[in-house]
RNA sequence: CGGGGUGUAGCGCAGUCCGGUUAGCGUACCUGCUUUGGGAGCAGGGGGUCCCAGGUUCGAAUCCUGGUACCCCGACCA
């Protein structure tokens, strides 16, 4: 185990690796026998858990309800969107039979020929087609709407290059499909949803992040805006962490979803589209860890508080649990979530290493002393600090704790995030920017693709976003020279 | 799909150039004793299709031919 604090202290060097390592062995998820795809470990799994649980809550709070559309899709409907199935025709799995039979050779089982589909399936890589196709069926009238359904379901995308948790062959998330009888309408629950985002990605993950606008060419495939929240990991890359996209009457137009409204007239349904995925836990992940391991925010962690006695000998051994699980149960009645950790084939130091390593937000350690005393030791994640406290009023002390420390999070990432957003007004700059700082460069842009494909050839870095409270200002985009009325945010990103 | 690399114990690796004892090291695992307020020590033990197939040879982890899998860098992308 001392090897491996060695090799996460490393992460200047490589982060990737570093990450990928902090991942396997703070024990979230791994990479399976398919290619690409993630076995989400129980650990990790708590923690979508724990999201899904928040998001779900506030996705009700905004009057939505949930259901559930098929995994596979007929082919034929990709094509009745031309930009949609433009986006995600190169990723996709197909499937094309459906039987098996033991090969007439002995060598096990193979694909029946005779079981070939007469149109292939398409493994969903979102479900934008199945679920306009079904919303025809739905509306008929103004009546009928709004239609304002999300979706917990995981789809699928061959990428190419995959990491865990932030990209995937497959992977968990939600998509919110809504239907409007207004242009107003929907693009209002555009920028309401991915309000709800900002909220859980800054209240819930501790990770602020930046609400703007997608440019034409980083839209989402069939959107006529695409919005977005961009946080900004540690090693200076920002994340697309979440999005909402106004559709217009694209896909209504495709799937000739028209209801007749309220002047008595036909008229095409307006939509919109959000998600967040288990990208999410990666952003979690870069955003606050140390060369310790995870940091987990206390509104997100499976555990919140871990006990762990101090002993020689099988008595002190029975007297501290013992004690300990009285302190366990005051806790558990304040609604914390609280593990006992009685193995005794670990020592002590090994097992705050370990857990550490898996973030938990406050460590109790009990030993001979501190029943003697009345006291017990508390060693905060976040800081790595510790101090020794009475164990009278242990339990309101770390419920405020938890809060202290969820607002303690947030106020570093953000105090990193704002250190890392740098205005810059030449080219020299831009670049110099880029490679030897990271994070959000704010400059002028012209307002063409062609420019930020320019930008993105030469430097890797791309258009995050239009930021929302980007500021009208004059100034020449620092690529070509030409006038801009605001700047916006380049990044490099994953 | 282009460029590079690697397949040897659960994991991480050495050995391969230059063929030759019973294939080795670290770690993890099992047993025992001693330990225990920050990743314990000692002793003993178990665990191998050296990626696969064919070839060369008295003899192949090592050389040759073909295959295959995975990793990294690019293109693609939540």
């Amino acid at each position: 185990m001392a090897k491996e604090l060695k090799d996460l202290a490393n992460r200047e060097e490589n982060y990737s690796a570093w990450y990928n390592d902090l991942v396997v062995k703070a024990g979230l998820a791994e990479y399976s026998a398919v290619r690409g795809c993630m076995v989400i470990k129980p650990y990790g799994y708590a923690i979508w858990e724990n999201m899904h649980a928040a998001l779900d809550a506030m996705f009700k709070e905004t009057g939505h309800e949930n259901a559930y559309f098929p995994l596979f899709i007929p082919k034929s409907f990709f094509s009745k969107e031309a930009s949609h199935v433009e986006g995600f025709a190169k990723e996709c799995a197909v499937v094309t039979h459906y039987r098996l039979m033991n090969d007439p050779d002995g060598n096990g089982v193979v694909v029946d020929p005779d079981a070939k589909l007469e149109e292939e399936l398409i493994v969903r890589p979102t479900s934008e087609t199945i679920i306009w196709n079904t919303y025809k069926g739905w509306i008929q009238s103004y009546r009928d709407l709004p239609i304002l359904v999300n979706q917990w379901a995981n789809v699928v995308r061959w990428e190419m290059r995959t990491r865990l948790f932030l990209r995937t062959a497959e992977f968990l998330w939600q998509e919110g499909h809504t239907a409007h009888e207004t242009r107003e309408e929907a693009l209002e629950e555009t920028a309401r949803m991915i309000g709800v985002y900002r909220k859980f990605a800054e209240q819930w993950m501790g990770v602020p992040v930046i609400v703007g606008h997608k440019t034409e060419n980083e839209r989402f495939a069939g959107a006529e805006d695409t919005m977005t929240i961009e946080a900004l990991m540690q090693d200076g890359k920002a994340l697309q962490s979440g999005t909402s996209h106004f559709l217009g009457q694209n896909f209504a137009k495709a799937f000739d979803v028209q209801f007749t409204n309220r002047e008595n007239a036909l008229d095409y349904v307006w939509a919109t589209s959000w998600g967040v995925s288990t990208r999410l836990i990666g952003a979690l992940i870069m955003a606050h860890s140390d060369n310790n391991g995870l940091v987990l925010p206390p509104k997100l962690a499976p555990i919140h508080v871990v006990l762990i006695p101090i002993y020689k000998g099988e008595e002190e051994y029975a007297a501290a649990v013992a004690r300990l699980g009285e302190i366990a149960a005051e806790l558990r009645a304040r609604g914390l979530k609280v593990k006992i950790d009685d193995r005794d084939n670990v020592r002590s130091g090994f097992k705050f290493a370990e857990y550490e390593l898996k973030g938990v937000p406050v460590r109790l350690a009990l030993g001979p002393r501190d029943l003697a005393a009345g006291t017990i030791e508390l060693a905060r994640r976040d800081t790595l600090t510790k101090e020794t406290v009475p164990q009278q009023g242990l339990a309101s002390r770390i419920a405020d704790l938890m809060d202290e420390i969820q607002n303690s999070i947030f106020d570093k990432a953000l105090k990193y995030r704002d250190e890392h957003i740098t205005k810059v007004d030449t080219w020299d700059e831009f670049v110099k920017v880029l490679d030897e700082k990271g994070g959000f460069v704010s400059a002028h842009w012209d307002g063409t693709v062609a420019t930020e494909v320019a930008i993105k050839e030469a430097t890797k870095a791309t258009i995050r976003c239009i930021p929302l409270d980007a500021e009208d200002e004059e100034g020449k985009c620092v690529f070509t020279g030409n006038p801009s009325h605001r700047r916006v945010l380049f990044a490099r990103s994953y």
